[in-house]
DNA sequence: CCTTGTTAATTGCTTTGTTAAGTGTTTTGC
DNA sequence: GCAAAACACTTAACAAAGCAATTAACAAGG
């Protein structure tokens, strides 16, 4: 397209970060309008999953799990409670923390949408392939683990 | 950790969209921190790439390039416009469309960057190895191609 | 012409991301 | 014990995401 320099960086198309982001758009664009269906944004439906899978947890820890960070977390931790889908409840032992609990009906968002859910994953192994797919979780979930730019410092 | 029923989805460790949620946060963090001392986003960087590599484009296409909405990049390029790092001008042809341009001040932006981001991705190849980072950029960008959820509707 | 339809960009509104500062609570070191 | 440090959130402020609605400019048909 460009030719009138010599470029000083890699392509757009071979930017890690770039293909990341297209890729969870991909992936993404028709789960969110499958759940906008029913209220709950792509950050709740992370929220109940990690709840659901790993049981009642501090919130620190689900922020760290269902990649939020605090702050936002506690904005959508207080909506989520109106919308009683969780429940928190402060941590005798440390006061300082509240434990969160997904309830009976935020379970039941998740059996509702999981159908359409295992749906459109069993589209994507079959159109994408399922070898290629753990291959590419595999290669994620490596890369998660190098924890980049903190290779001589504490892992907090 | 939940023996309390049989998982109705995949574990989130498997799941692809955190996986490339995590993925993601994992390689922006140290850019993000890079970025931030010149007031540049991690948005603007990459219009700036896009239109650097690209040459001149529609905001429509940069958009897409880009991987930002057309509201949020309307929004941003008028902050770029402000900071002189971009130019706009109606296309004569079609005066709906407004063409954007890098300027010499957000080249040398990409300049002044492109040491510290290359060093980052050298870091980031030698820690993840070569091979598998090429591997990861073509499945990423094979996803990319699937256009999930239209496979019988029309592509726009 | 001129109505209808389409497209490109913008604006409004609500939610979320991001950083920094603030508030209690617990832990640590003296 | 007790002041200082560390910790778990919470709040505040602003940028950006995401969605719907609007405006302005083209395109086609009658």
């Amino acid at each position: 397209m460009n030719d009138r320099h010599t470029p000083l960086l890699r392509r757009t198309a071979r930017s890690l970060p770039i293909a990341l982001l297209r890729a969870r758009e991909t992936v993404m664009a028709p789960l969110r309008e499958m759940l906008a269906a029913s209220g709950v944004s792509e950050q709740k439906w992370r929220i109940l999953r990690v709840l659901d899978e790993a049981g009642p947890m501090d919130q620190s820890l689900l922020a760290e799990q269902a990649c939020l960070q605090l702050p936002s977390l506690t904005r959508i931790l207080r909506a989520m409670e109106g919308q009683k889908l969780i429940a928190r409840h402060v941590d005798a032992a440390d006061r300082r923390r509240s434990i969160v609990a997904i309830t009976d009906a935020g379970h039941n968002v998740i059996t509702r949408h999981a159908p359409d859910s295992i749906a459109f994953f069993t589209e994507l192994e079959q159109r994408y392939g399922k070898k290629r797919l753990q291959e590419l979780l595999d290669l994620l979930n490596d890369l998660n683990k190098l924890d980049l730019g903190r290779q001589g410092t504490d892992r907090r």
